[in-house]
DNA sequence: GTCTATAGCTTGATAGAC
DNA sequence: GTCTATCAAGCTATAGAC
């Protein structure tokens, strides 16, 4: 039987790439899930990324790159008090993670790092991420070396937070280090 | 032109099968890659673990529990100053992730994590580590609740660290994290 | 206890119809 | 732009010689 043409939108293909490139990272993200995740067929996923599965990866970072600065870096860049400013953030965060639950895609994506393409992306992402960080904590008064310790802080615990949950199924941890990210960042809740 | 047969001591062949399975996790640790490490052969991989990729993975985990616990657990367990138990433990982790530079088995292990078993271990693993972490807290004056919060904090800042290092190539920021870990676990330094 | 050789399956990727 | 069908290579795992 003939399966009927699954023409999807650009936003439900990268939502089906992102939940296994971000499962199962790069080497873990076979064809076949990712066929599976998508509804598209293999070719039609290579019609879309003549570069293949590396292509892929690249794409579905920089698409997550976009969502993650409008949705989550936008509100540390506002007007306003930077305590504010990263509640908010915080709060975006969490919603980002569902609570911790989720991996963070520039992690998984790193381990095994063999394909020089892909690290330069997550790296390049990180950067962004930082930048923000700091800057919001400069914001709030810090000078740039003890916001840039601060920012380091932060995506540190932001991280380790995730990584305990992933492997220990704790999502207590990364609740509470979100919310005490404005303390951190800004030295004010 | 037949092989010399490579009888290796078990220290050697975990030493192998460690490094790959840390730095590629279990889905990227394939066993010609495991057979290179090594200097084993895939049959002869396979007599040492009839279960296959799913018992090294295992072994493995097992055998780096053992090393953890007697080269950096057991220093906090030992009679004294409990900040200075926590500088010992502090330079042996140092050494065992070779600054930061050496991703955590447990982390790269729990990516992709659709093998029971192996999350299992995993999680069993990082309990003996918190548990260790959250004793030397309460022995330095600290009640059940605070040293628990302290401990997450430590393993998550530890975690974080190495989770930066791989995917941004900073070394820095898991030094300082080894060189705060008496403070954050017994208050003194 | 290690090896060579191979089985059977899955992988990433491509050709060509519609 | 999506599909079916297929490829060569790599995968996990096993059989059997020494």
């Amino acid at each position: 039987m003939m399966m009927a043409h699954a023409k999807i939108s650009d936003e439900e293909l990268f939502d089906g790439l992102i939940t296994v490139f971000r499962t199962f990272g790069y080497e873990g993200a076979t064809m076949s899930k990712l066929v599976e995740a998508t509804g598209l067929e293999r070719a039609s996923l290579y019609h879309r990324f003549p570069g293949g599965k590396t292509e892929m990866a690249c794409a579905v970072l920089e698409c997550v790159g976009e969502r993650f600065a409008e949705n989550i870096l936008a509100p540390l860049a506002k007007p306003g008090d930077p305590a504010k400013r990263v509640a908010k953030m915080a709060k975006r965060t969490k919603e980002f993670y569902v609570g911790g639950r989720l991996s963070c895609l520039l992690d998984t994506m790193s381990v095994g790092g063999d394909k020089e393409q892909i690290q330069e992306c997550v790296s390049r992402m990180f950067k962004a991420w930082f930048d923000a960080l700091q800057k919001v904590s400069m914001d709030a008064g810090f000078k740039a070396q003890e916001a840039k310790q601060r920012a380091e802080d932060a995506l540190i615990q932001i991280q380790g937070a995730l990584v305990m949950n992933r492997a220990m199924n704790l999502t207590r941890p990364f609740g509470r280090i979100m919310d005490d990210l404005p303390q951190l960042l800004t030295g004010k809740d």
